[in-house]
RNA sequence: GGCGCGGUGGCAGAGUGGUCAUGCAGCGGACUGCAACUCCGUGUACGCCGGUUCGAUUCCGACCCGCGCCUCCA
């Protein structure tokens, strides 16, 4: 039985879904103004280990996450580049897909574009006029009315005095009350906006979401995701909004994932201390990456630092290692790894206790491979199965150990080439040459592995 | 200040009312020409103080410390 942390509930519960057997989840994606950094894909991540496990136990689900390609900074940044803000959005969304395909992260079923929906959100925006949850303001924004809601504040408990008197003095005198939140944003001259009932702007950041997940998903729909950052006010908001306007639950069940820090801090854009995934990919194979992100528990922290990806490169070579000795063959056997890995992933997706068990299982592939056990290739089948549920271990266990030659390094063909002369010294029982063959390959972060039949060899972390 | 999360062995990181997490590192051994890989063995871990209990790292309370959100950020 599957069980997920709900941030609404604040409780682990049994996951049930509206449909028997299928999954309809909304995650919000990147707004695409820049490269998409260690954060972004933490998410992606999440979500996607999250969504493979739930299709390996049967469940149909359906995967949207929304690209948000109209906003102040997109508007802001493409003008700082000279370009016209389609152009920067095609671009960073090109570019987020490169990173994804690299980190394995599947598509979502349905990428739904801000832009492509402002017939969606402007009806939605006038239903909430209609239903006095929201008002035009003399100077062509649109406000949500916030004190009209009365549940405003039960994902993230809080309270409409308390936010009251701790709002900032408001320099929109525009709004009824500081609280209110903009539905559709009035368009400065020459800024690209879309004709409305209300003259011609864009949407606001909030009603994006309650519009295109209505579209993809219906009025009420299972799991809503986000990063650590948006259960306030973004998830707060969209409920006011959808629950308003539809009458029905938004959302069952809220997931968020948690934040990725460095030296003790969020990694985040207003920071900057942040670190683009095409930064880390050209130091890091991106299954070590991906392993790094998905080796703590969705919902903790994690912290970013050269020491934590080496970490995870180690790890990883011990399932490559393990899985070079022997031909993975799925297949029946008999052990209690698969159930366990289940059990772990059904309690709230414990991808690190799901790990431990595949490290107990390479424990038990590794013995098998020494004693050339007929169970050996069956593990390996059951370990490279496992794995895919994390979507990890599908690389050629040689491919992943050695690695692509970088700047500098020695190619696999030279490597081979002194393995091969190494070879011909050992022969001649020249040990002193071997020895020195084998020093200058380490020297070179070569490190070298001999067994009866002969020499492999692969790259140090 | 409000809301929420957390403090586990050298490090990373799960978990549990009483017997094993797991990985890395360390130490001893096996294998090896020597190594590496691998295997076997090896650790007085659970922030502090009280309480409940036959028994608490695990439950309850106080305290200390850290973090997230409360403003755009995944």
């Amino acid at each position: 039985m599957l069980q997920i942390y709900n941030t609404l509930s604040k409780e682990k519960a049994p996951f049930k879904p509206l449909e028997e057997g299928k999954i309809k989840m909304y995650v919000c994606g990147v707004t695409v103004y820049d490269y998409c950094h260690i954060g972004h894909a933490r998410v992606m991540v999440a979500f996607d280990v999250i969504t493979r496990f739930m299709r390996s136990q049967g469940w149909d689900v359906e995967y949207v996450r929304n690209i948000t390609d109209v906003d102040d900074k997109i508007i802001k940044r493409a003008a700082e580049n000279g370009e016209e803000p389609h152009e920067l959005t095609e671009r960073m969304i090109a570019a987020m897909h490169e990173d994804e395909t690299l980190l394995s992260v599947l598509r979502p079923d349905q990428e739904p574009r801000a832009t492509a929906h402002i017939d969606d959100i402007i009806n939605l925006v006038q239903t909430l006029v209609h239903k006095g949850f929201a008002y035009p303001a003399p100077n062509g924004d649109v406000y949500y009315r916030v004190e009209k809601f009365a549940e405003y504040g039960k994902l993230t408990n809080k309270n409409v005095d308390e936010l009251r008197s701790g709002a900032r003095v408001e320099v929109e005198e525009a709004k009824e009350s500081p609280l209110d939140f903009v539905l559709w944003k009035s368009a400065k001259e020459g800024e690209v906006s879309w004709k409305s009932p209300w003259g011609n702007g864009r949407p606001g950041w909030h009603i994006e979401c309650s519009a295109m997940s209505k579209c993809c998903l219906g009025d009420t729909f299972d799991i809503h995701g986000g990063g650590p950052d948006l259960p306030f006010p973004h998830h707060e908001n969209e409920i006011a909004q959808s629950e308003a306007a539809n009458g029905c639950t938004y959302v069952n069940t809220w997931m968020h994932a948690g934040p990725v820090r460095v030296n003790s801090e969020k990694m985040s854009k207003s920071l900057g201390n942040f670190f683009t995934i095409r930064d880390v990919l050209e130091k890091y194979n991106a299954e070590v990456v991906r392993f790094f992100l998905a080796r703590v528990h969705y919902r903790t922290y994690i912290d970013y630092s050269e020491d934590s990806l080496k970490e995870a490169r180690v790890m990883l070579e011990r399932f490559y290692q393990a899985l070079r000795e022997v031909e993975a063959v799925e297949g029946d056997i008999n052990n209690d790894f698969e159930a366990r890995f289940i059990e772990a992933m059904n309690d709230d997706f414990n991808t690190p206790k799901a790990i431990s068990v595949l490290f107990e299982l390479v424990n038990e592939l590794n013995k098998a491979s020494r004693e050339k056990s007929a169970d050996a290739p069956l593990l390996a089948g059951q370990l490279k199965k496992l794995g895919g549920i994390l979507g990890l271990l599908q690389q050629e266990p040689a491919a992943f150990l050695q690695g692509e030659a970088k700047e500098g390094e020695l190619t696999a063909e030279a490597i081979e080439a002194l393995i091969e002369q190494r070879a011909e010294a050992k022969k001649n029982r020249d040990f002193a040459e071997s020895d020195r063959i084998r020093d200058e390959l380490t020297e070179q972060g070569v490190i070298l592995k001999d067994s009866r039949e002969g020499t492999t060899w692969f790259r140090e972390a």
